[in-house]
DNA sequence: AATTTAAGTGTTAACTTTACACTTCAAATT
DNA sequence: AATTTGAAGTGTAAAGTTAACACTTAAATT
């Protein structure tokens, strides 16, 4: 019992982002080219250094912050990464975190500051240290969530048609879905509001708008409802 | 960009196990009374901290191992907590695992030696710290994964009955399971061998015992396979 | 030989998921 | 004004899966 406080090694903690967007067709993730050693000039995540003063989920949320100028994003932790030597500067533990942005809304400004860019699934760059293996992981959790819970709509404008909403999970489920059976079941939930406004821009007809109704999930949630793709 | 290594602040990063054992009845958890401060005398989920030369993995094994004797342990990592005042003593990260064994296995005398008990979820006493929050995300985890992947075994002897099974997932996901869908439903997957031995402490006719055949899964897994609960 | 007690076994109905193709609408063209 | 164009929008039937349900069998005990 006497490996206790005093005899602890400290570690340097980091938090490493998995930014997800989603550009009306692709799945796409956000990396940035480094200016800095180690590793300058390659792509990795976005990253930093847990503070002091901050809990793990504050430093997740500055950090993507100080990337994309977002607040109020959702973020979820993944899983802690401890390699002995996954940083070859010093020993350090990266716990990661996936974010799910509207692309539209991304401060650009920052991005370039940055050098940073949006990169579909299938054509990301090889990124620096275990950051591979963290996106890896990432697409795999966001596969899980989002066809349990309703976080998907948090990847696109607030108001969306079907067809858009449908393309998105094609494009994190990685299949083709039908389009009737797709939109009886969303119909079926019974978790989003038809507006009466049409986005008119991809067909001479027009398409509906809908929006995702948090309040009305969140009640049928508390009767026992589950959302499920 | 200018956060970095140099001006961190390095903290202290602890482990803390989730040890789950399955007693014939009953899902049942590992806890420690503790003998040294802070919240000496309190109940608590075993613990230590990250050593220089191990990764996160390596010491959930040694921390696993201290406790119960045993080595090769399903071992998964669960959440980091971050709380800042989680800890009065100094700020510490800590990474939760959770660990399946079989609880016949496990040795006696380092049991005592720590003031460790079994409890039954439902009759654990509360906790130190976060680890209340801890074993209840733990639970979560385990349902899902139990239901998704065959790990559930590692809970029982190697050999089992199917009734013993049956408690196993009945007490795992809190609900009373049907005999019948319950076995055809097992041996429709094909993944157990059936011995010619018996179990005759329950009844007259005996049961017979099984076996989970790890190859056999592994074969079928990788022809696409899916084992569900 | 009769009794006891848990083990072992199949079928049907309810529900869920999948497959599938034509009509409608509004703008653009003639 | 009529016709063309192209995506939006819509329902049903078959297949597959899950859930409900009760009697027979085996071996030990009396």
């Amino acid at each position: 019992m006497l490996d206790e406080y005093s005899a602890s090694d400290k570690v340097l903690l980091a938090l490493d982002c998995i930014i997800f967007g989603f550009d009306k067709e692709e799945l796409k993730i956000l990396l940035i080219k480094r200016d800095f050693e180690p590793e300058k000039g390659k792509w990795s995540l976005i990253g930093g250094f847990l503070k002091k003063e901050e809990n793990l989920d504050e430093a997740a949320d500055r950090i993507l912050n100080k990337l994309t100028g977002l607040k109020n994003v959702y973020l979820e932790q993944l899983h802690s990464y401890s390699k002995i030597d996954r940083d070859p500067v010093e020993r350090t533990i990266s716990v990661a975190y996936y974010a799910l942005i509207n692309i539209e809304e991304h401060n650009e400004k920052l991005i370039d500051q940055y050098g940073a860019k949006w990169f579909s699934i299938s054509e990301a760059p090889g990124l620096i240290f275990d950051h591979d293996i963290m996106v890896k992981h990432a697409i795999s959790r966001l596969r899980y969530k989002t066809s349990k819970e309703p976080v998907g709509f948090e990847l696109l404008p607030p108001k969306f048609t079907m067809k858009q909403l449908q393309k998105l999970y094609e494009s994190i489920l990685c299949e083709k879905l039908d389009k009737r059976n797709f939109i009886n079941k969303i119909n079926a939930m019974d978790i989003l509001v038809k507006l009466d406004e049409k986005d008119m821009s991809s067909s001479r007809k027009g398409s509906f708008l809908y929006q995702f109704d948090h309040d009305k999930y969140k009640r049928k949630k508390a009767d026992g409802f589950d959302f499920k793709v």
